[in-house]
DNA sequence: TCCATACAAGACAAAGATGTCCTTTGGAGT
DNA sequence: ACTCCAAAGGACATCTTTGTCTTGTATGGA
């Protein structure tokens, strides 16, 4: 039902890329600090995400992590077959290694429609979308700050 | 998108009872033989599964667990709750704490409509159902086992 | 009463995911 | 060249999940 911390981060990470100004590298220190993600392991996230393509990193002064050239119409489904694995969409519900249409355990056939609108889903959402439904103000990408309910 | 190896087991095992004859006692050590799951951990799950009234528990000779009566109207979602913490479909799939229809993360009026049909199937599979697919001999509720493979 | 049996329960072990720390490497400006 | 700075990368710590083992407790039958 719910995705790993590693993929929330990275969708989280690039969906706030996304927003920034394209070819400005960002700093994994403020994009740990706007998602409120702890740095070091964020840093290993987007370092992964690099050696898959999605971003480039670049090191020293001006350094920071920027899109690759055309990754903003990538996918949820892409981003998430990088840090789920490949086949993530493609396990049994009830975890058999051999489920298909074929040989299939007793919830394929009502979990498959269902699974389908997932990958659908997964498959049309893109970044710059995301990051635009951000850049409205309408949603968030990250908790609000604990102050909001301490200030009194 | 997967279940927990907790809630696959737990899946299986009450799947698997409710195919034998209701009253009749399902030893721990044929269920995880039958499903080729470690019965020291399959037995903690029955043992939680009891607690939470769905399973009747036996000690001694003719012992071993049965259904509960009225338990083979029981739901996937209701067995799920038990197994994944009673709040596992109202999570942000993003992470967030906050993330609803007021306040809400860029996936979540995407994502709401297939978590609904999620939910809905969940709502709808019920333990005798799903044993009466498995009686039909049509499914199967454990992986082959591997003398298939090397059967010569 | 005694025994075999099967679940209950707690301690412990192994593995994976998550998180932290520190050193190294490379790039930009002076 | 030198100095900062930020990512790269490895070691290590912590936590959760999964799995094992051992002992206790209840039950039914000889």
């Amino acid at each position: 039902m719910v995705l790993s911390r590693t993929s929330q981060y990275a969708m989280q990470a690039l969906i706030y890329i996304a927003t920034q100004t394209p070819g400005e590298p960002v700093l994994n220190r403020d994009i740990a600090e706007q998602l409120n993600v702890p740095a070091a392991y964020l840093a290993k996230i987007l370092q992964n995400l690099c050696k898959h393509g999605l971003l480039d990193s670049f090191r020293g002064r001006l350094g920071g992590f920027c899109l690759r050239d055309g990754m903003q119409k990538s996918t949820v489904m892409q981003v998430l077959q990088l840090t789920e694995g490949p086949d993530f969409t493609k396990t049994c519900i009830l975890g058999l290694k051999e489920c298909s249409d074929e040989t299939a355990c007793p919830m394929h056939f009502k979990w498959k429609p269902v699974k389908d609108k997932i990958i659908a889903m997964m498959n049309h959402m893109t970044l710059e979308e995301l990051a635009k439904a951000v850049q409205t103000g309408k949603y968030r990408l990250a908790d609000l700050p604990a102050s909001v309910f301490t200030h009194r």
